[in-house]
DNA sequence: CAGTGAGCGAGCTTCCGCTTGACTT
């Protein structure tokens, strides 16, 4: 009989800390949740204190049983599931499950790093369930159920489409379906503005060449004009201290002005110093978002292939070890044991010079603690650099390993020291300028560089990575090339799945662990589709956006998730009442419901009056009258019906009744079908008109296996048993492959 | 590895967040 048992969330996290703990302990995890809302109904009682109906999930059964079964006959029980809000609730639904099951101590302790050290640490302070942090964990999962299980039933009243599957409205979902609704709205109504550049190629008397900017004339410095239109009481604000380059007739005046100035000089050299400190260790979001920068992976694949280096690669002789730590969190926390060794790695690799005397720990702004439950993602060990691992991992495993190996080492190294130039160019009143940046000392930037969005071009013209050293202030310069060129202001990309991961993550909308899975939701919805991986909303994602925005604003406002927090975190320090944040959450929120369900515009059934829904058969979605079934008025959805197609005759004549037979087509393509359908069900296929190589008098035809590959067969079948997978060539060569 | 078309029709969908396999293509 085991006398400790231990519950974690994560399977290889108990393989983990069992190793830490030894064989006086049994190890288990939940594998996540264990209880959850019913699937089929709300499962929150509104009236009487909005009191969650919590059951075991499905396909837990069997975990359930087990972790009751030791629990039975064991003396002391920790609950180390997650420290955060997600983790209390599985602590408390451990402990409903389990009370009745056992006589044992039931502790709960918080590991805040898996390392030998802190869970042995750990385990000596053992406290209580954290019912006020339950509390909140609880109102969270009912606030988002009532949410969500209101407002979808309202969209399939609200909205009458015809896609195969049912629409839904969410906290989440339907924040990310507003951000791309808007970002394609703010697309569409974009009004390019027009602007040019003008730069020049000037050269001292030893030749050094200086490529420098238009950026100031008279006095006014050269702008993008503010605002695509602009009433004329705009530009004189504007025109008082700027210029804008916004058409040709403007360009050439300053063109034909430079080319008749004899003499430029360098009229500045200013040289700043600036200090470069390194990246963060890689979060959930930040890791997406550099592997689909960098590696072009796409943040579900990112989370597998993470998720494979966490469980453990087969090292040869180190046996299954799991080389990073675990990848949904997002905290940049990293443990003094790995920090300490990553300096000591850094200085011995690189030299002194690049490893500060200090490790570097990153803050989490504006992130309570409630939340702070795993560390940064990084190596579990320094011993496992990517060279020395590489020989056990797959192509993008190593890849991954490589970035996030690469990012930690560099968050632990010595800051860029970097000297920016500004040279500024002057003549006949115009200015110019050059900007250089020069890297003093590499420091970090050695292994890693976080590839830059891209930089507006107009800079690209005259940014020098170096500057010519015989430039010196004072000195007299020619212009040797005068160019110019045409630019439009472009709006805002469409997003990404990364980068709209990024935007919703800034709001403090969805988790880690569901970033990778929001995105899917939509798409399965198809309110959203991908083109060439931007995101861009469908027309029935843009119809089930404006009802929603337009009748539930305050709810599916970015900054809701933020109210909705600071709230939970009232409840969890104790400063507010689970029922009282309830009330005051959901009175309005029906209130404007019943207002709102009453007010949209319902189709009318032709025969009785009543309102019409939509409702779905075996067949499909169609709309039926809500007096059913007094009045049994149906109409189908279907798309309404193309003009009905004058039959096309084929000249042959139906085998079965001797009716005229029609090319008709269906969901296997074109075929040959009898004009008395659907009293006669005759069909044929069409044949490729090339002579069947076996049997010689059939012909061939293309049909479609079961699974929907492409093959061909003898349309004399099954008289004819001929079958190939490539097309037969016309001229019975006789080369195709025969199956049997 | 061998179908198809109209039109029928009276159930059920749905949330967010925590974890992995066991499934299929």
């Amino acid at each position: 009989m085991a006398k400790n048992l231990v519950l974690v969330e994560s399977p290889s996290k108990a393989k983990t800390i069992n190793k830490y703990l030894g064989k006086n302990y049994v190890v288990e995890a939940t594998v996540g949740h264990i209880r959850n809302l019913p699937k089929s109904k709300l499962g929150v009682d509104v009236e009487n204190g909005f009191i969650p109906s919590l059951l075991n999930i499905k396909g837990k059964g069997d975990i359930i049983k087990n972790i009751k079964k030791i629990a039975s006959s064991t003396e002391n029980i920790y609950i180390a599931t997650d420290p955060d809000r997600e983790g209390e609730a599985i602590a408390q639904d451990i402990v409903d499950v389990i009370k009745d099951k056992t006589d044992g101590n039931i502790y709960r302790v918080l590991f805040n790093e898996i390392t030998k050290k802190s869970v042995n640490e750990a385990m000596q302070h053992p406290r209580s369930i954290d019912t006020k942090m339950v509390e909140s964990q609880r109102a969270r999962r009912v606030m988002d159920r009532i949410i969500g299980y209101k407002l979808s039933p309202f969209l399939w009243q609200a909205i009458i489409d015809t896609s195969a599957n049912s629409l839904s409205a969410g906290r989440v979902q339907t924040i990310a379906l507003r951000l791309i609704c808007e970002r394609e709205d703010d697309i569409e109504k974009f009004i390019p503005t027009e602007y040019w550049s003008i730069w020049g190629e000037f050269a001292n008397e030893k030749k050094d060449i200086l490529k420098a900017k238009l950026v100031e004339a008279d006095g006014k410095s050269v702008k993008i004009q503010p605002k695509p239109v602009m009433t004329e009481k705009e530009w004189d604000t504007f025109n008082k201290n700027s210029i804008a380059l916004n058409n040709k007739n403007i360009v050439d005046e300053y063109l034909n002005r430079i080319k008749k100035i004899k003499e430029f000089t360098i009229d500045s050299i200013t040289t700043k110093e600036s200090i470069k400190n390194p990246y963060p260790p890689f979060i959930t979001s930040s890791l997406q978002a550099e592997a689909s920068k960098c590696l072009k992976l796409r943040p579900r694949v990112t989370m597998q292939i993470a998720q494979s280096l966490y469980e453990g690669i087969d090292l040869g002789p180190d046996g299954l070890t799991g080389l990073i730590t675990y990848m949904r969190t997002d905290s940049y926390r990293l443990s003094d044991e790995i920090t300490s060794s990553a300096l000591d790695y850094i200085s011995q690799k690189y030299g002194n010079k690049y490893a500060p005397e200090k490790p570097r720990q990153y803050s989490s702004k504006g992130k309570t603690k409630v939340q702070d439950a795993h560390e940064a993602i990084r190596p579990t060990s320094i011993n496992y650099s990517p060279d020395a691992v590489g020989k056990y991992l797959t192509p993008d495993q190593f890849k991954l390993y490589n970035l996030i190996w690469k990012r930690f080492i560099a968050s632990q190294m010595s800051s860029a020291v970097l000297s920016n130039k500004i040279i500024s160019i002057k003549g006949d009143n115009l200015g110019f300028r050059t900007t250089g940046t020069e890297v003093k000392f590499d420091g970090f930037l050695k292994i890693y560089d976080e590839e830059t969005e891209e930089k507006q071009e107009v800079d690209e013209e005259t940014m020098e990575k170096s500057i010519p050293s015989g430039i010196k202030e004072k000195q007299i310069m020619s212009a040797e090339i005068i160019n110019n060129k045409q630019h439009f202001t472009k709006p805002l990309p469409r997003y990404t799945e990364s980068t709209l991961i990024r935007e919703l993550e800034s709001n403090g909308i969805g988790r880690p662990s569901t970033y990778a899975l929001i995105i899917g939701t939509i798409q399965d919805r198809e309110y959203i589709y991908q083109e060439d991986r931007k995101i861009k909303p469908t027309l029935l994602g843009k119809r089930v956006n404006s009802v929603l925005i337009n009748n539930f604003s305050e709810l599916f406002n970015v900054n809701y998730t933020a109210q909705m927090e600071s709230r939970l975190d009232l409840i969890a320090s104790g400063d507010a009442q689970y029922i009282n944040v309830m009330t005051d959450f959901y009175s309005p929120f029906e209130e404007n419901l019943k207002k709102v369900e009453s007010s949209i515009e319902r189709v009318k059934c032709d025969k009785c009056g009543s309102d019409m829904e939509v409702k779905v058969g075996r067949f499909g979605k169609f709309l039926a009258c809500t007096n059913y079934p007094e009045c049994k008025n149906i109409k189908s959805l279907k798309e309404p019906k193309k003009e009905k197609e004058e039959p096309v005759f084929t000249g042959g004549t139906c085998e079965k009744c001797g009716g005229k037979t029609i090319f008709r087509e269906g969901k296997f393509g074109k075929f040959i079908g009898c004009e008395n359908y659907p009293e006669c069900d005759y069909t044929k296929q069409l044949t490729l008109e090339i002579k069947c190589p076996k049997c010689k008098t059939g012909e061939v035809v293309s049909r479609r296996s079961k699974k929907g590959k492409i093959f061909y067969g003898c349309n004399r079948y099954p008289d004819c048993d001929f079958i190939s997978w490539k097309k037969p060539s016309a001229d019975e060569s006789g080369e195709t492959e025969n199956i049997d």
